[in-house]
RNA sequence: CGGGGUGUAGCGCAGCUGGUAGCGCACCUGUUUUGGGAACAGGGGGUCGGAGGUUCGAGCCCUCUCACCCCGACCA
């Protein structure tokens, strides 16, 4: 590719509303241009990256055996309808009518089309196990579309979608794209994780999270480093440890805190301390031997969980744990209804069901809220004063938890981006779709399904965010815009401009990505164009090393150069590979 | 959806107490340059997000509206 035609749309500042390191060197190399909110232009570097990530991807997928279908980005109401997530997806839902009034949204995810696309081509057993994939834009209207295309709303997903007959089958499914999924992300040269995370509803089913580690990353996840364990935050089984209530240590830290012997309730005066922190402040007494009363509204009805005043409730579990199919933190209105106040709820003549995280086993005398504004109580028990339904494991791990895989190992948090996720979906949507094969008995039978996405683009952006210095981007060479560049310092020069066109032309023949910057700029300019955008090689023709019948290499990523004789073509692409 | 903020040239910004719109970069022409975002000279580009209002006069004041950005939505 010859610059001097090229549509190179480098920006020496970026926009003010560009966020994150990857957001704002994206748009100041030129890749991408945002038109709306959470919708963008892939300009032409841009694109060259996105489309070795894509081919990387088909690559490794059809390499597991899945094979390649497109479906439609506008997809009609009645398959929605017919899984039940018309009504169940909310305004993420972009909707439309066509010209007839008939009901269409735009294609958030793909498990109804493919769902439908496959009960209707595969009848019997024989033609199991099956794999499609797709690659093609999706649209979530997202609340608040960020960080460039790395939060899109409009993105491009590679989607698979698995179909077996049984469990023991998807398994074997979810664990050949869980391999292809490593490999791909090995080969886009990112720094990732495996995540455990949250399997959904569908019961004794898992499922991982591909987390590229990165500080700029929405997600928290908790990863071991002496071990290969990582699960999201939300997730991660907080490994419990009862302790000896009636032990001497112990002893002395009951008590609320403040050395108040193991007695009555005391109701005492907390003008508007509404937060955990408000009340540890206000008494003096530590966060930890607080406990939070959160009212949850959930397909049962309200019910009440403890947790620890340090500690965070992970909804996740405890719907999980609780076996809910709905739970969120309940409306002001619903917690009025049942006589307590916002802020000050406490368990203690509460009439609702109570249930508790694992950790309340180990406290005693503890503060609560008094169900009365500005009121609290001190030397709260559980058994004496009120009673606890059950225990789980329900709260968010921390720092220094123990790690699930070693008790001596312990767990630490970081961030990242989820950039795959692959996920066994089993009959959710077979059963409500209706979807069957015969098997081997003559007998229809509901497809045990798998599905693994991929955002490309998030995989482009979490590149950026992984590999960049103070020039600009440094991309991997398998998914660089260019994998050699040449830079003629001065294209009028006649010599110059005639051996960096034969050396473009030669190594193009190399079956190279190379491009040769002929644009009638200073090389400063060509020079900083080619380290913002990140390409790994470059080579500088210029008129004082050409006198010596010498060019220069330079490794964008090592920094490396050297000079080589302009005539020792092998010796330069022995350079370009690493030699 | 709640709270906050910003809209002035392609990008980054300035514009006072209301008086007819400016800077840097980018762009165009010419000359000189050409190894780290060149120099000089000249030039083009704005219904100041939109609508309405106040005023002799509005980028600036008022009302409405649109767009975009940030924070929050796990508070007990």
């Amino acid at each position: 590719m010859r610059f001097s035609e090229y549509l190179l749309a480098t920006l020496k500042e970026a926009p003010k509303d560009a966020e994150t390191l990857s957001h704002k060197l994206m748009i100041r190399a030129g890749m991408i241009r945002k038109i709306a909110a959470g919708i963008y232009n892939f300009l032409p570097i841009g694109l060259k990256v996105f489309r070795k990530v894509e081919n990387i991807i088909r690559e490794e997928m059809n390499n597991s055996g899945a094979v390649e279908v497109m479906m439609p980005f506008v997809t009609p109401s009645d398959l929605w309808i017919k899984s039940g997530r018309w009504d169940l997806y909310g305004k993420e839902l972009l909707r439309l009518k066509d010209r007839a009034d008939r009901e269409f949204c735009l294609g958030p995810t793909h498990e109804e089309v493919v769902t439908d696309l496959v009960d209707r081509e595969v009848k019997s057993y024989r033609n199991l196990p099956l794999t499609v994939y797709q690659i093609q834009p999706k649209f979530r209207d997202e609340i608040r579309p960020r960080f460039g295309v790395m939060r899109a709303r409009e993105f491009v997903m590679k989607d698979a979608y698995s179909f077996d007959l049984n469990e023991e089958s998807a398994d074997k499914s979810y664990s050949k794209m869980f391999d292809a999924y490593k490999r791909i992300f090995e080969r886009c040269g990112l720094r990732f994780r495996a995540v455990e995370a949250d399997s959904g509803n569908i019961g004794g089913s898992f499922s991982h999270e591909f987390m590229v580690l990165a500080e700029t990353g929405e997600d928290v996840i908790m990863v071991c480093d002496d071990c290969d364990y990582a699960a999201n935050i939300e997730t991660a089984p907080v490994i419990f440890r009862q302790k000896d209530l009636n032990s001497k240590q112990h002893e002395k830290n009951r008590g609320a805190g403040k050395d108040m012997p193991e007695n009555k309730i005391e109701k005492i005066s907390t003008p508007s301390c509404i937060s955990v922190k408000d009340v540890s402040n206000f008494l003096g007494v530590n966060i930890t031997k607080i406990v939070k009363t959160m009212v949850l509204s959930t397909n049962e009805g309200l019910e009440a969980v403890l947790i620890r005043g340090d500690h965070e409730l992970s909804l996740t579990k405890y719907k999980k744990h609780r076996g809910l199919d709905f739970a969120e933190l309940a409306m002001d209105d619903e917690i009025a209804k049942i006589n307590t106040v916002k802020g000050f709820t406490g368990p203690v003549n509460l009439g609702i069901k109570i249930f508790a995280d694992n950790e309340l086993k180990n406290m005693t005398s503890y503060v609560t809220g008094g169900n009365e504004k500005d009121f609290h109580l001190l030397n709260v028990n559980h058994d004496k004063d009120f009673n606890i339904e059950d225990f789980m494991d329900c709260r968010q791990t921390v720092d220094g938890d123990e790690c699930p895989g070693y008790p001596e190992y312990t767990l630490k948090s970081t961030r990242g981006i989820e950039v795959g996720h692959v996920f066994k979906l089993g009959t959710k949507y077979s059963e409500s779709m209706n979807a069957v094969f015969t098997d081997r008995d003559g007998k229809d039978t509901n497809f045990y399904m798998g599905c693994y996405g991929i955002g490309v683009g998030r995989v482009v952006a979490a590149a950026v965010e992984q590999h960049n210095d103070k020039n600009g981007i440094k991309l991997p060479f398998s998914i660089s815009p260019f994998e050699v560049l040449i830079i003629p310092t001065d294209i009028k020069n006649e010599k110059v401009i005639t051996y960096a066109n034969d050396l473009y032309e030669k190594i193009k023949l190399e079956s190279y990505d190379v491009a040769i910057d002929d644009r009638a700029e200073s090389a400063g300019v060509k020079f900083k164009d080619s380290e913002l955008i990140g390409v790994p090689y470059c080579i500088v023709v210029g008129p004082k090393s050409l006198e010596k019948n010498m060019v220069e290499i330079k490794d964008r990523r090592t920094s490396n150069k050297i000079e080589i004789s302009k005539d020792d073509f092998s010796g330069l692409l022995d350079f370009i590979n690493g030699k």
